[in-house]
DNA sequence: ACCCAGGCGGGCG
DNA sequence: CGCCCGCATGGG
């Protein structure tokens, strides 16, 4: 593809889609496996998106108008117009009655507040695999430096793909990675977790069915994650939450708990159990939700 | 230098 | 069970 092509396809007009309460730069930004993954820029009030999939290669823009979200974008590849459009209402759980879950989860001033700070932050879903990937490397490190490692694996391990021009990397395969050694893995910076990815990624090569977990309880997926080595209830949680959209996890990591004894335990010293059980009463199958905006609140502002 | 980061497995009492 | 420790690595 050269320069011609280039301009040609750039030609193409973007289609266009409106969503209110949707702000794309929280939603990339507060850590979730999105960020980890794709090419994101901001400038002013516009902020783009490019991602690409097995099936394609997505490019979004955003910018707010009076009362909505004006979202342009492109798509090359497999996808058509149609399926793109699902594709970025899905990912962004644009489907989603945001009136409906700030109601469930505006429970006291604090939530209050996050709401109203972060509004149109959302829940994004992704895919189970990225998603099992990035938390695994997540644990006991620095969202930057989990960007830096998935980054490198996918350089490392990830296959080419052309999409109208566009050169991109792929988001690595399980069976990719399953035949990589863990040293090799180590060089990528995953550090201790590298035997923890390789072990992930065998599993899912020999039959760990990840489409499975899709049509499981909750907590009975969460127990079969917590079978592999390397996924505790944390990373199990972050997984059905990013991965599955399951709404009801409340994944607790440090800054959740301190926040949560904080805000809520009178800053008593707290179980991660106690405070799931906390979070699930309080918010029960939009715990999930409550869990994001208490996080990225709590970071924005240094809670803790 | 020291501390921390979207935790977890293993070992010990 | 619950508790405590080490763990790769890089940035503040």
């Amino acid at each position: 593809m050269h320069a011609n092509d280039r301009k040609r396809e750039d030609s193409i007009p973007a289609r266009e889609m409106h969503a209110s309460f949707f702000d794309l730069k929280s939603s990339i930004e507060s850590g979730q496996p999105l960020a980890f993954h794709c090419d994101y820029r901001e400038n002013g009030k516009l902020s783009n998106l490019s991602y690409a999939t097995a099936k394609g290669l997505m490019e979004m823009e955003c910018s707010r108008t009076e009362k909505a979200t004006l979202i342009r974008y492109r798509h090359f590849g497999e996808y058509t117009d149609s399926s793109a459009r699902e594709e970025i209402k899905r990912r962004f759980g644009l489907g989603e009655d945001m009136n409906k879950v700030y109601s469930r989860i505006n429970t006291d001033r604090f939530m209050d507040d996050a709401i109203m700070r972060l509004k149109g932050m959302r829940v994004t879903e992704n895919d189970p695999w990225e998603t099992m990937l990035s938390f695994i490397v997540s644990q006991f490190n620095n969202i930057k430096r989990i960007r830096g490692i998935v980054k490198s694996m996918k350089e490392r391990y990830g296959e080419s793909a052309d999409y109208g021009g566009r050169a991109v990397k792929l988001f690595p395969t399980y069976e990719r990675i399953s035949k990589a050694s863990v040293e090799e893995l180590m060089k990528c910076g995953a550090g201790f977790r590298a035997k923890y990815i390789k072990c992930a990624a065998e599993a899912c090569a020999e039959g760990f069915s990840l489409e499975e977990l899709r049509r499981m309880e909750y907590s009975d997926a969460r127990e079969e994650l917590m079978k592999l080595s390397g996924i505790g209830g944390k990373v199990a949680d972050c997984i059905l939450l990013f991965g599955y959209r399951r709404l009801e996890a409340f994944p607790v990591d440090v800054w959740i708990k301190r926040v949560v004894e904080i805000t809520y335990m009178n800053g008593r010293k707290s179980k991660d159990r106690e405070i799931i059980e906390f979070a699930s009463g309080k918010w029960g199958d939009m715990a999930g939700y409550a869990q994001q905006y208490i996080y990225w609140y709590g970071r924005m502002n240094r809670i803790g």
